[in-house]
DNA sequence: TCCGTTGTTCAATATTTATTGAACAATTGA
DNA sequence: TCAATTGTTCAATAAATATTGAACAACGGA
């Protein structure tokens, strides 16, 4: 319910969008997100993108210029894509960024 | 026919597009470029956008990140949108950005 | 040739953004 | 209460970006 501080689906700004996702990990960050839709991630599951200070200071951006909401359960944080305000928003774009996303999904699936 | 130097097409990577845009005045330039594609603009066009060496400095980030196509003329620069490569690496990705762009095409027209 | 136009380059600076480690806070479970 | 888990905050630093003005270069026209 009460989730952390984030824009209003209205004053989301494009520039904003564009350039939290012009960094490689915020990107692939918000790819994650995007496949696995159905739930929310936590931050630990990011882990393998960059150091526990770094990700938070990475989702924070992304939160802030409302690509992502987080939404406080117990000790962890449960992270998901604003898709449908995204898509309201700023129809195709999503999508679009998406899909190229999808081409290299294959990062170092380590084992 | 020699234009100055940019990426191939396939060699244009999504992070360095975002971030390229992640900017206002980029996003503009951008925005104007997509109106009025049947030619190219020139840098002085976009004077209203900040200052000649800023401009300078933005148009040289939106050729490196693959956006826009420069093309000596004379003492001028043809400043062109890559849509063809940018549509075919990025489907639908530079149509939902100017759709949303077109949304507030008034910034200050100065008369 | 000289001048005006158009735009670039350079160096300096300012500003923003990203990264790190240490300390802290909140929650859960034993 | 104690310890482990999960994540945030802070301060310091590093690094990337943006902005400015002065000087320069290339071209075209008079």
């Amino acid at each position: 319910m009460t989730s952390l501080p984030q824009p209003h689906a209205d004053q989301i700004e494009l520039a904003h969008v564009l350039a939290a996702l012009g960094d490689e990990t915020r990107l692939a960050i918000v790819g994650l997100l995007a496949q696995g839709e159905q739930d929310a991630m936590t931050c630990s599951q990011f882990l393998h993108l960059g150091s526990k200070t770094g990700l938070s200071y990475h989702l924070a951006k992304l939160r802030e210029a409302g690509l992502v909401s987080v939404r406080p359960e117990g000790t962890k944080r449960m992270i998901s894509l604003r898709r449908a305000d995204l898509d309201r928003r700023f129809p195709g774009f999503l999508d679009s960024i998406i899909a190229c996303q999808a081409v290299r999904p294959k990062p170092e699936v380590q084992a």
